[in-house]
This record gives structure tokens, sequence and C-alpha cells, in this order.
DNA sequence: CTTGACCCTAAAGCAGCTTCAGGGTGTTTA
DNA sequence: TAAACACCCTGAAGCTGCTTTAGGGTCAAG
């Protein structure tokens, strides 16, 4: 089937699916000669399935390689497997222990301010300006889960 | 003061506090007209101790350019503040859910391999591959707090 | 023979930094 | 006085997992 095919039946883009191409978690797909376009069989199709599983988890392409490695792999330990899983649960964990953390303190400051005044008499400027002690600790220090690179304040 | 001694103060790296000059978050500093250092007064230190609150809490560069605004707008309202404090806060929470969701998931893919086997036998990957039921629905769609856009899969 | 749906590649964009390459400045110490 | 070392500068690339854009072929239907 082409790409487009290949790409409904499991839930990508098309431009998803020749990005993992190119990050190598799928194998490249033979071309039409006529034409170079992609062709994929029943095993790019189960891949990719196992691939989406996957990324629905939350796991990164690296955690992904590791597991689709050791699928080819039958007479190996699975060791590795319950490890990696083990640790990913970990990060998830971590991520919402830091988030609650996170939660509280915003409801905190929310407190500051409830009804609507001049934002000079604003108690959430206030308490942004001249943090209290109990809120002036990190709440997001850092995390591999979840888009932890691209938010969450990890000053050094 | 130099850049390396506001850094210090603050908690940022320097690199950070030249990253967030070039993004306009910090007024460009002063410089020194014989080496061309920037030189900071109490001013930038004030703002970046608000800034760097404002991370602490996860928020974006935008939302913080928001705040920075109204803070020298003394008599505006500061509803737009409280409003711009709850959506955060209703991000945060929506991102715990998602994050709880995962995390069922992933202790009950888990359970699927107690003990180690080959990977020919392991239950984990045998979940993976054929997908059950439950399993099945995205646990993160999408959040634009901590990193949503880097991790969580959103296929589309 | 043109319209529209599909395919291709390479490169840039997103967020919030960090790291690197390459090069000055300034103080201290041998 | 010269080397060593800490600090400053700029611009560009790297990180993650895609998405978007630009620019261009292929193919079936009307």
């Amino acid at each position: 089937m082409k790409i487009g095919e290949l790409a409904k039946q499991v839930g990508f883009t098309v431009e998803t699916i020749r990005y993992y191409e190119k990050e190598g978690l799928l194998h490249p797909a033979l071309r039409d000669p006529a034409n170079n376009y992609r062709r994929y069989d029943h095993s790019h199709l189960e891949r990719l399935i196992f691939i989406r599983r996957c990324r629905t988890l939350a796991m990164t392409h690296e955690e992904i390689q590791v597991l689709l490695q050791a699928r080819v792999q039958p007479n190996a330990s699975c060791e590795t497997i319950n490890e990696l899983i083990d640790e990913h649960i970990h990060h998830v964990q971590a991520r919402i222990a830091e988030l609650q953390i996170l939660e509280t303190q915003l409801i905190e400051l929310r407190g500051q301010c409830r009804a609507a005044h001049t934002t000079r008499d604003c108690g959430i400027l206030r308490e942004l300006d001249h943090p209290t002690e109990e809120l002036t600790e990190p709440a997001v220090v850092h995390s591999h889960v979840p888009g932890s690179q691209c938010r969450g304040g990890q000053h050094k």
C-alpha cells in the first residue's frame, strides 16, 4: 500500500511516517520504480501500530528503539523491558508529583487576589514581585516525561 | 553589576539571561563602552526575580510578557491577570489528569510481565503488539503546560 | 487538458533553553 | 612580563517530536 493508506490505517499523518523512517524507527520502504512512491506491507503496519502504542504511552523514540530491538530477539531476557517500563512509570509519577506541587502553589497564588482591583493592588503581582518563603522553591525541577525539556523552570 | 554577578544573584545562567534579552523578556542592558560588557542595575534584578518566579510556576514567555506588561500599568484592571492564572491552573490540572491516566495504563501494562522470561513470552511486548481495548485510547492528547509540545503522543 | 488528490524532498519552525565555536578582556601569579 | 585562568562577547547549531512551508512530480477522473 501507499503511504496515505498506511497513515489512515494506523492513525498517523503521512509526514509523521516519513519522519519515523528518517529517524530510523521505521525501516525504509521499498520504492515503486515507476514513480518513486513508498510501498508498504503488513510488517510495516504492525511495526507502526507498536510504535503508536508506545507513543500513546509517552515513550521517547529512544525507549521505543530499545523495545523494537527486543522484539526481534525472542530468546533474550525481557528484563530490560521490565526495567524500561518501570523507569518510565517512575518518570511519569515524578512528573505528576511536580505538577501537583505546582498546582498547589498556583492556587495559593491565585488566592492573593479574589476580586478585581487595579494591578497596583493586585495580590498576585505583589506575590510574584516579592516571593514568599514557601512559594520560592522550584516546583518543577526536571523530568524526562511528556515535555520536560520544554517547560518547567529548572534554572541551572 | 556584570552579567555573571547578576546570574549568581538570581539563579539563572548567563546564557539564559542573554537569551531573555534577545527574546525581549529583559530590557537590553547598557554596555560598558570600554569593553562592551553588559551592565545591570537593581531594576534588572527585580525583573529577573519576577521572571524566575513565573518560570518556576511553569508559565510561558508569552504569559510572562502579559504579566510584565500589567506590572507597569498600575491603574489598569487586574482582571487579565486573574484570568491568566486561572487558565494556567486549568492547564496544569488537565496535564495532571492526563498523566494519571497514563500512569494507570503503564502500571496495567507492567502487570503483564511480572517475572523475567524471554522476550518471546513477555506479556508487555505482547500487549504492545496487540493493543487491548481499554488501553488503546490516547492517554495524552494535548496540553500547553510543561512540555506538551515535546512529548505525549497526539498522533494527528 | 485541466482539476484535484496524492506523492516526493529539503528546510524551517516550535519552546526554552544549552552547547559549541571562535575570539576578546582583565586580573593574578610565577 | 608573560602565561594562566576566569570572565565577557557573538552567532549558530542542537535538543524533542513532530508540523509546516516551499517547490515540484504523478495519476485518475471529467
